[in-house]
DNA sequence: TCAAAAGTGTTAAACTTACACCCATGG
DNA sequence: CCATGGGTGTAAGTTTAACACTTTTGA
């Protein structure tokens, strides 16, 4: 079934594989005093859709990982080196591209801002904000309004924000990034105490000094369990943690 | 010309593409008195893995969507025709097949006792509980622990458990299909009032006669969004519906 | 009339939410 | 000494969880 050679018998192409990556970092408005979420694109340089934005990405090597290859086209294309990156899903409809059958496994990655700054900005490489994305090459702008439905949820339930950010931060531009993946105000009290009993969120014993105000504690991540969905095939050799295991078969 | 073991011919060589599906369905263990999950695995009747069960699945036809795909192979191999069909991940490792580069794009259904029961069971088909499942071929293994503990979390948030059951059913039975996704008792009064509560589940004017006690009342659910998440690319037509939208490009 | 499941009521604990208030710092 | 954000306290509202209790059926 698997290994069978009329797949490509079948049909004259065999459908192309694609990997891309919808990368979201944080910038600070500093008119509107609030952060918000940007996202580096590039402009095609062939056809189709030549000379539209699109999210950085490209075909599959043999020998990589699907994780790997996204890593890679990031790399390449960006100069970035996420900290977080994970398989947002795998886009097959018919429409995707006029001249060919086209299935993309696109990625969602976050990157601190320290590592967007280093991003290679170029006549074929800008930044965006994410709400004012549009008219994108191929299907682009409903994966990236897709990314960041998934964005808000991961945030919502659980431990993303923290790679929006350096490796300390304090909890006021932690609550920058819920507030701004939200897209609304949040309760500084009462977010306080919520992160406070996440448990893998410590105090350090530093604060920030150079503010104009009271030097606020910085806090950082203790990110044991791996942010990577666990997903065997992913990596050889990672395993599975989210279940409870078989034991023989029937 | 896909099936070379050679690795250099093998790089340059694009990726195979699969489509395989796990699907679940509820048991009644009378027994114990209680549900549990099973699913049905298909024997391989060639190379690689000859004799072995595995997920059903084949080959991505050129004309049809990823979901199409997933759903044609499910009907051709195992009759079944699911009420629920999600995309669950892409599996790309490299060592996932021996003699070639697989990508697999795999789904994850759900299926109603009766369409359960009509399901061809032959020599090459076979039903297994899930908490059971083995040494299947390829890392399916992994692909099914993994698929269980999404479905553990799609139930624990929303609103699956109905796609267990028939168009109508009581919350005895509602409560069957939670307590064995995840593998704990609930409380039924507790679990009656919450499920009233959660509005896309409505009570018919019905009630459920022949039992040996009181009548349970019958409900329905109200499913009026689309269970599949708000994917474009998905099927032509599908707008995302998850997130605000963009205006115009920068 | 009895067993068993259907269904309701009640209460303590836990968690949100809103907001009042004190603290520490740079200017 | 004051404006500002950092940080704590607290009380009302809401949800969760445990379990006692009443209702309705078939046998």
């Amino acid at each position: 079934m698997y290994g069978s050679a009329n797949v490509s018998e079948r049909q004259a192409q065999p459908p192309a594989l694609a990997i891309s990556t919808v990368i979201f970092a944080l910038r600070r408005d500093e008119a509107a005093g609030r952060d918000e979420i940007w996202l580096p694109l590039v402009r095609r340089i062939r056809q189709p859709h030549l000379g539209k934005w699109a999210l950085p990405g490209g075909p599959l090597d043999g020998r990589e990982s699907l994780q790997d290859a996204a890593a890679r086209h990031l790399r390449d294309t960006t100069d970035l080196e996420p900290t977080y990156l994970e398989q947002l899903y795998a886009f097959g409809g018919l429409d995707r591209a006029a001249t060919q059958r086209l299935v993309s496994i696109v990625y969602w990655a976050l990157v601190r801002p320290d590592q967007a700054d280093l991003a290679r900005a170029s006549e074929n490489v800008r930044w965006f904000r994410a709400s004012e994305v549009d008219g994108l090459a191929f299907d682009h702008d409903d994966i990236v309004a897709y990314a960041l439905g998934r964005l808000r949820g991961k945030v919502e339930y659980g431990a993303v924000a923290y790679h929006f950010l350096g490796e300390r931060f304090t909890l006021t531009q932690l609550r920058g990034v819920y507030e701004a993946v939200l897209d609304r105000q949040l309760d500084p009290a009462n977010f306080r105490r919520q992160l406070r009993s996440a448990k893998d969120i410590v105090p350090t014993d530093e604060v920030l000094q150079g503010g104009r105000n009271r030097p606020p504690r910085l806090y950082r991540y203790s990110g044991d369990r791996p942010e990577t969905p666990p997903v065997a095939g992913n990596r050889p050799g990672t395993t599975s943690t989210s279940t409870p295991h078989a034991s023989r078969a029937r």
